[in-house]
DNA sequence: CTGTAGGGCTAGGGTTGA
DNA sequence: TTCAACCCTAGCCCTACA
C-alpha cells in the first residue's frame, strides 16, 4: 500500500503484448523505451510490466476454480436473451469450463483511444488522505 | 471440506487490536511474527488478520459489511450534490511523516465513537463523511 | 548502479456456512 | 436473509543475482 491501485487499462495491456511480440518477453525497459509504447506505458515501470505480464500468463493457462465460478454466475445471471420480439426465450446452460477469453497475443496498438480522459492520479510516496462520503438509510 | 470456521476468540481480537496499534494497519505479517503476539495468532495468517481488522472496523462503524458496500454503491450511484445543498470543501495540510496510519477507533470498550483526534467525522442526519490520513515510509 | 526473475504481501472483491 | 470467516488474485514490494 503505497498508493492507490493503478489498474490496468485494456490500451496499456494490449500495448504491453504488442511489446513482448516485437521486443520479447523481459525486455521491459526496451518495451518502455520503444516510441511505439512509451506514451501508453508512461505510468508504468519494467517491474511493473513484468508483473503485469505474469499476471497476463498466469491468467491465460488457468485452472482456476472462481473464475470458473464466475463465469457460471455470470452466465447464469445474464437476463433472459431479449430478441426483438415476442418470442419464447430460451436459456442456455454452458458447460464449459475450458473455453473462455481467447488471448490476442498480437494486438496492434492501432488509434486504441482511451475510455475516458484516464487522469493522472498523484501518487505520493508516504503520505494518503482519503476521503468518503457514506449514505445510509 | 474445507477448514471449520475458526471464531475468533477475545483473546486473538485482542491480540490483532494491540498489534495494529504497535506496528500499524496493514502490517500484517509483521505482527504475525511479532513474539508478542505470535503465540496467541499461531493458528492465523496474515490474511486472516486483514479480513478480522476488516470487520471490526466495518462492524464498528456500520453494522456490516454488506451494507457499507450497498452504501457506497448508493453513493456512487448518486449524482454530484448540486451547489443548492451540501457542498463540502475540505482542505488538509500534511507535513509530518513519523505518524502512522489512524485507525484504531474500534477498540473494544462498549463506547466506541469519538474519534481520536486523527480524524474527523462529519455527521448529517442520513450522511457522513469521513477523512483520514494515512501516513507511511 | 541498472534490470530482471521470482517469491511475498496487501487490498479489495467475492464466496460460504451457520 | 445476514454476516463473520474464509477464498482468490491484481497490483505492488522485496531480495537475489547478473
Amino acid at each position: 500500500m503505497g498508493a492507490p491501485k493503478q489498474k490496468w487499462t485494456a490500451e496499456e495491456e494490449a500495448a504491453l503484448k504488442a511489446g513482448v511480440v516485437k521486443h520479447g518477453s523481459g525486455k521491459w525497459r526496451t518495451i518502455l523505451t520503444d516510441p511505439e509504447f512509451s506514451s501508453i506505458l508512461r505510468t508504468r515501470s519494467n517491474v511493473d510490466l513484468k508483473d503485469k505480464w505474469r499476471n497476463i500468463n498466469v491468467t491465460a493457462v488457468w485452472g482456476s476454480r472462481q473464475k470458473a465460478k464466475l463465469a457460471l454466475k455470470k452466465n447464469l445471471a445474464l437476463p433472459a436473451p431479449k430478441t426483438n420480439n415476442n418470442q419464447l426465450t430460451v436459456s442456455k446452460v454452458v458447460q464449459r469450463e475450458d473455453i473462455l477469453d481467447v488471448k490476442p497475443l498480437a494486438v496492434s496498438s492501432g488509434t486504441l483511444h482511451s475510455p475516458n480522459s484516464k487522469e493522472q492520479v498523484s501518487r505520493f510516496k508516504n503520505f494518503q488522505l482519503n476521503i468518503s462520503a457514506i449514505y445510509y438509510q
